[in-house]
Formats: structure tokens, C-alpha cells, sequence
DNA sequence: ATGAAAGCGCTAACAA
DNA sequence: TTGTTAGCGCTTTCAT
């Protein structure tokens, strides 16, 4: 065939350029009608219309990569969280991704597996590419993160574990511990001059965390308050694996011969653990045992022995993350949202009800 | 201060201009250094050194936007999934991350909330933004996702739900569900002859969605094969939400007024909703049924009674998918891969052990 | 071993 | 009401 009539290569794809050949107009007048300015460019309704029909008779979608260029922002907004697979962070994705759509942005979600050198990484490539704004969700080296974006003058908020050098959304983990430790043990009270060990345990997580660190400083006031003697040795910062959190399990069981009459677990993957620990006992075992879970799974409402399990509020969390980023925020101030109490929903003891 | 002097816009990142011009070099070297291909361009190891000294000095970070458009490939690749918030999905999601980030390239997860057209204005977006290939989990509308992929010459592999028009990667629906459906009515032949009902039941989904219609297709054959004759009855495509599947068990027990001695129930959401119509039956009502799950969470392994759970394989799914897009396969050829049956762990049944 | 210059597809002055 | 044109920051021949 001769080069004059030679089709275009089927690979490229179709420009503005391309528009405007056909439909007799100018690129200019396609970009205006393609990205929705056309009527304050006071393009006449019928060119607009007709451009419209030859775009979508060619399959035409604009690059969004030229136009970010151009423009000096993507429409693209980052996240990073630690996993996909977890609940929490799976809600806060959710979130940030409804968030994001309602704004006609398009939201880029990463995770790090924890890993500070992975963490930098990704913040570095989402630069790259370019977000209008970034959150960071349960960072391990917020400070370093904060000193990056700050170099691109990336506007970012970190949710879940605060940072020093940009505004905060965490859940109230004092607040949340607090009334989970309440409900673990007040039920000792009761057999206080029984003769029946009182002493609650907190396990999981690392003491050095600042979310575990809340939780650890109310775990301990509120044990203390009821005049109970509070010893170091009720705390197990055993890390998040189940596999730690089972071994953790069976040896404090072994040195205090039960359960202990309150447990405190820090998180769903400890929980996990314990499990297949408990998985061993006999029924009874838990007849003077009170279990609390810091983070919720519906299943785990529902065991043979009652489990009390915290909800954080991860729609809300994402909601004042946007407040801060739109009022374009950036002092390290920190808003605390309060996590929700669940009870048991335990089978087999009556009628569905709270328990606690 | 004047003009000669006066320090560029706190808000322009460095370009390569920059670097050349600081380094005494070219924009050229200083782009062959910064994208590593600067050995085969044979630029002194010293140049390479000092410019990538001064890149850091000054935080440069390329722009991937203009990389992208000048190379015509983005680096960026995309999936699309219903939810974030399930275990499923989140699973996948997360393969398909830690895959691509082992190639060096950006992943992209964006989900549908299974809404058609949201679907569409997703994919229309991610080809816009250039993704190099794109992973379909879940689709409600595979073909015109197909269209619009073939239109942008995207190339495309479909997870979970298979489409017509491109390779596919699915779980074996039909051997999960039918080892599923063995375990919870094989207890039933046992006491044939006993004055126990023996209908086993398959609750939730859609039958018109290919997961759900392969399931069921098994779930028959296996009741058929037994000489037990089957009824339409024992399907109850009720949806997937929670307390759609509440009222479908509420109904049933009372009509038939017990828990029946099978239950199948087919997704967790439907098991859910289930457990909150469980939580008013007595300990007695379950003696005689055998509940199974077509997906898993741990501690629904771990209730009163014993449930049988098919976990699907989702790494292996997205590592396949991989394959596909790798090998350069278009054809509309689908990979099976094997879901795996987990036993019970139920508490208080004697030691941890499988009880299927 | 390195530099100059064209151009990826788009937007936004500025012209007309 | 519409067209012309100069870049956005980068890669990539082609020179040297």
C-alpha cells in the first residue's frame, strides 16, 4: 500500500492530534472539549459535540501521563500501608480509595511488609509518579518519610502511627485499651477474696510501638487503679506472629498452671496464635478466664468463650485525614479517633446480647 | 536580591538541567546516569560518580511521568479488584503486589465495589495512565473490559472470574466445592437409616455468577451420586451481603424446623450473616449438622462446631497470572488452580486435629 | 566519552 | 470562537 493512505501503526494510539485532523479542528480545541474546559473556552456546543463523537469513534483516551506532565500534578493520590491482608489496613485502603473516587482522583495504594528500607523505596517512586498528596499508614520511619516528602513538597498525613513533622490521624489507643482492660477485669474484682488468681496479662506487639505503648500505659492504670499490685512480668511484648504469640501462650500457661483470669491480646495475628494453643485446653479452662482482642474479626465474636474485641473507626480515620489534607494542615498536630468497643456475641449462652 | 542570583522556586523539583548545569555536563549523561544505562553509553565511571553525588546533594527523584510519556511505557501495572476489604481479594492484592514490585515495576490495585460501570471508568483511567498489563479480578462485565483492553492494545489476564476474550486464571470451583460438599454430607449416609432429616442445603451467592454456577453444579452432582434424590429447594442463591443471608437461614430453619444436616454456605460474608441467626440456637441444634464454607478465615475454624473451609490459592493464582503475561498468551485459555480443604480446629473436641 | 536537539501528548498563553 | 506555539522533563538518535 502507498505511504500516503498507509494506516496508522495499530500499536499507537490515538492522539489529539489525530482528533483534530479528522474532525477538522485544532489540537488545542480537542484538548478543551476532551478535559471538560471547552465551555469557559467558549467552544461552540455543535464542535464540541461533534469532537466528542469522532473521540469516541477512534476509542480515544487522553494520556494522562502527557497532561500530568504538562500540568505538574498526576490526579494521581498515594497511600502506603503495611499489608493488604489485614483487616484494619484492608479498611483504611477501602477508604482512602471511596475517599479518593468522590474527588476524581485516582488512588495508588502500596504496601511496605514492614520494611523501612522498602518503605523509603515506595515513598520515593510515588514522588516519582508524581501524587498530589500521600498518607502513611502505620510507617516504621515516619521521621525519614516526612523528610523526603518534605524535599518534594509532597503534603502527607500519617494515620494510624503519628509522626513528629506532619498532622497525625491514630486511633485513641489509650481510650481503647482502657475500656478493654475494664471489661478483662472487672470480672476479678467480683472474686477478688475468691481463691482464684487475678492477675491479667498483655501480649503482643512490641513495647516500643507507639500504638502498643498507649495501649500498654492504660492496660497498666487501669490494673493498677482497682489497687492491684502491677508487676512487669504481665506484659509479653512477644512481636505479632502468631507463631511468637503461640509459643508465648503455652509457656505463661505452663509457669501460672491456667489461664490467666484476664488476657489482653494486641492484635488479630496474636490472636491467631493463641488459638491454636487454646485449641488444647479443656472446656473448662476458660470458666475464670476473660479474653479481650485490641482489633476485630467477626468470627472471633462468636467462639465458644467470650472474646471483647476493639473496632477501629477506619472510614472515620480516612475522613479526617482528607479534612487535614484539603485545609492543607501540615503543624504535627494529632487527632485521636475512638476505636468502638465490640462485645461477644458468643453462641449457646441465650439470646444474642452483650455479655459485658 | 537580584535577578542573577535569586534562588529557583522552592516548589520546582530538580531536573536533570539542573544536574547538568551544577555538574558541568550534559542533560544526556546526566539522564544516562540517573536510569543506570549509563555503562553501555560508556560515561566515565567519575562522571557517573560525581553526577550521582550531586543528584543526591540536591534530592533529585526523576519525573516518571516524563520518563513514561517519552518511552511510551508508564512502568506502572494495574489490577482491579471488587473489594479491598475481604480476604480474598486482599490476598490477591498483595501477590500481585510483592510480584510486581520483584520486577521493578509500580503496582496499581483499584476496586470496582462490583459496580459495572465504576468498573469501566477504572479501566478506562488505568489505560489512560499507560499500566503496561492489567489483572481482571472479579469482573461483572468481562467482555467490555476486554473491548476496551484490546482497543488501548492492553494485554490482560482475568482472575478468579474467567472472561471470553483473554486468558484467565480461576480456582477449581467445581473440586473445591465438590470435596467441600463430601465432607459435610458424608456424615449423612452414616445415619441413613436413622430418623435424622438428611438434606444437605447450599446457601448464598448469585447462580448466575460462573463461580457460584460451577460450585453448585458440584454440590448436586455429589448429592445425586449418593442415591439421595436432590430438590431445587437446596439452593439458595440469596446474594452475597450478610443479612440477606441471615433471613434466608431464619426462614429455612423454621420451615424445616431444625438446622439442616448439610449446610454449604458460600462465601464468608453469607456465613456471617448465618452465625448472627446461630447465635440464638441451642448447643443441641448443631449436633446433627455439618457446616462447610466455600473461603477461609481462621477463626471461623476455630467456632463450637465444626466447619470445613476452602481456602483458595491465591498466590499461586496471581504467580500464574504472571505467567500469562510473561509467555505473551491472548488466547482465551483458563488455568484451574486447586483450592485446599481446612479441617476444623474446633475447641474443646480433644486435641488439635483434623476432624474431616 | 559526551553533547545537541528533536519529540513523546498535552495545556495554556497569546493571536487572530 | 478557534488556531499557533512554546514548553513540561525525559530519552534517544546522531554528531563530535
Amino acid at each position: 500500500m502507498p505511504a500516503s493512505t498507509q494506516l496508522r501503526s495499530k500499536n499507537r494510539k490515538t492522539t489529539i492530534y489525530d482528533l483534530a485532523r479528522i474532525s477538522g479542528t485544532s489540537p488545542s480545541t480537542v484538548s478543551a472539549v476532551m478535559n471538560g474546559s471547552w465551555r469557559e473556552r467558549r467552544i461552540r456546543e455543535s464542535t464540541a459535540l461533534n469532537i466528542k463523537q469522532v473521540a469516541a469513534k477512534h476509542g480515544y483516551t487522553p494520556n494522562l501521563q502527557a497532561r500530568g506532565l504538562r500540568k505538574a500534578r498526576s490526579g494521581m493520590v498515594g497511600m502506603i500501608i503495611p499489608v493488604h491482608d489485614n483487616r484494619f489496613f484492608a479498611s483504611l485502603g477501602q477508604s482512602f480509595e471511596n475517599h479518593a473516587r468522590e474527588r476524581d482522583l485516582c488512588p495508588v495504594i502500596a504496601s511496605t511488609l514492614r520494611d523501612p528500607v522498602e518503605e523509603i523505596r515506595i515513598v520515593k517512586t510515588l514522588i516519582s509518579y508524581a501524587v498530589e498528596f500521600l498518607f502513611i499508614a502505620g510507617a516504621t520511619n515516619p521521621d525519614a518519610l516526612s523528610e523526603l516528602c518534605g524535599a518534594a513538597n509532597l503534603p502527607h498525613v500519617f494515620v494510624d502511627l503519628p509522626g513528629k513533622h506532619a498532622p497525625s490521624v491514630t486511633t485513641n489507643n489509650y481510650l481503647g485499651a482502657e475500656l478493654l482492660t475494664r471489661k478483662i477485669s472487672a470480672p476479678n474484682k467480683a472474686r477478688k477474696n475468691s481463691s482464684i488468681k487475678t492477675k491479667t496479662y498483655f501480649l503482643g506487639g512490641n513495647a516500643s510501638d507507639h500504638a502498643t505503648a498507649q495501649r500498654i500505659a492504660a492496660f497498666t492504670a487501669v490494673i493498677s487503679e482497682n489497687g492491684d499490685k502491677f508487676e512487669a512480668d504481665q506484659i509479653i511484648s512477644c512481636g505479632y506472629s502468631p507463631d511468637k504469640a503461640a509459643t508465648a501462650i503455652k509457656i505463661l500457661c505452663d509457669r501460672i498452671g491456667s489461664l490467666p483470669s484476664g488476657l489482653l491480646l494486641n492484635s488479630l495475628t496474636v490472636f491467631e496464635g493463641v488459638m491454636s494453643h487454646f485449641v488444647h485446653l479443656p472446656a473448662e479452662a476458660f470458666e475464670h478466664s476473660t479474653i479481650g482482642c485490641y482489633d476485630y474479626d467477626p468470627f472471633a465474636t462468636f467462639l465458644k468463650f467470650p472474646v471483647h474485641m476493639v473496632r477501629q473507626n477506619s472510614d472515620e480515620m480516612i475522613a479526617r485525614a482528607y479534612e487535614l489534607i484539603e485545609r492543607k494542615v501540615t503543624d504535627p498536630l494529632v487527632i485521636e479517633v475512638q476505636a468502638e468497643l465490640i462485645p461477644p456475641r458468643t453462641i449457646h449462652k441465650g439470646r444474642y446480647r452483650e455479655l459485658g
